[in-house]
DNA sequence: CGGCTCAGTTACCAACAGGTTACCGCAGAA
DNA sequence: TTCTGCGGTAACCTGTTGGTAACTGAGCCG
C-alpha cells in the first residue's frame, strides 16, 4: 500500500512568510532595528553600535528598510553632515517579532550549554 | 522567492539575536516549522506543501533542525520507508515568531498594495 | 594649506548557500 | 521482470552577498 499524503489536518493558510521574510532578510537587518528601537540614531552611531558590519552593508540594509516604510532617513544639514535613522510605525511593529527571537534564542542558547555541561 | 536568511558567521559578543538567528537562518526553515505545527508530518509531505524547496536543501535544514532540537525524526520500518518529522516543544515556542512574522509581513503587504494602488 | 570627520559610493573578490542532476536500496505493484 | 515511490546522498554549478579597500566632497580646525 503506497503511503498517501495525509489531508485530513487543517491546512495552514496560504503560507505569506516568505513576503514577510523579504523584510528581515540581509544580514544585520535584525540587529539594526534592535539598535533602532529606543530611538533615532545616526549612522555613525549605528556603526559604533554594531562594529562588524562593513559601511556598505550598513548603507544597504537601511536603504532597503527605508523602501519598505521600516525607517525614516532625515537629513540633518548641519556643518558635519549627519544623517538620523528612525523607526516607523511600521518598523516598530517587527520589534515584538525580534524579542521573541531574541527569547527564543535564549532558551535554545542555555538548551545547547546544558547538553555540552 | 529566495527567502535567504544568512547564517552570520561571527556574531557581535553582547547582541544575542545573531545566536538566534542562526536558528532561523537558512531558507524555508519558518515555512518547514510552519508546516510542521499543525502535527507530524512526512518529508514527502512536506516536498508536496512546499514544492519549490529541492529535497536536498530540505534534508539539509531537517537535519540543522535536529541537531537545534526544534524537531524529531521519526524513521517508521514500514514496507515504503517513511520518515516522520515532528516539532518538539522547542520547535513549538518558534512559533510565536513565525505567527509574528506572518502577521506584520501581511500588514506590510497590504501597505505595499494601497501604495500602488 | 593639510588633514580630519561624516556619510556614504564604487570596484573588485572569495565564500557559500542553494539549485540541478544523477544515483542508491528497498518494497510493492503491474 | 520491470517500474514506481520513498527517503534520501553525492557531485557539480551558479548567483548572491557580504567583505575590503579606495575614493568622494563638503565643512571645519589649526
Amino acid at each position: 500500500m503506497a503511503l498517501k499524503v495525509r489531508k485530513n489536518r487543517i491546512p495552514p493558510p496560504a503560507c505569506p512568510i516568505s513576503d514577510c521574510m523579504r523584510f528581515l532578510g540581509g544580514a544585520w537587518t535584525p540587529n539594526i532595528i534592535w539598535y533602532l528601537s529606543p530611538g533615532p540614531r545616526r549612522f555613525s552611531e549605528l556603526r559604533h553600535d554594531i562594529p562588524v558590519v562593513s559601511a556598505k552593508v550598513l548603507t544597504q540594509r537601511l536603504r532597503e528598510m527605508e523602501e519598505h516604510g521600516l525607517v525614516l532617513r532625515h537629513v540633518m544639514p548641519t556643518s558635519p553632515p549627519s544623517v538620523e535613522y528612525e523607526l516607523t510605525e511600521l518598523g516598530q511593529e517587527l520589534l515584538p517579532v525580534i524579542a521573541a527571537i531574541m527569547s527564543v534564542g535564549k532558551r535554545l542558547k542555555r538548551r545547547r550549554e546544558e547538553i555540552a555541561a
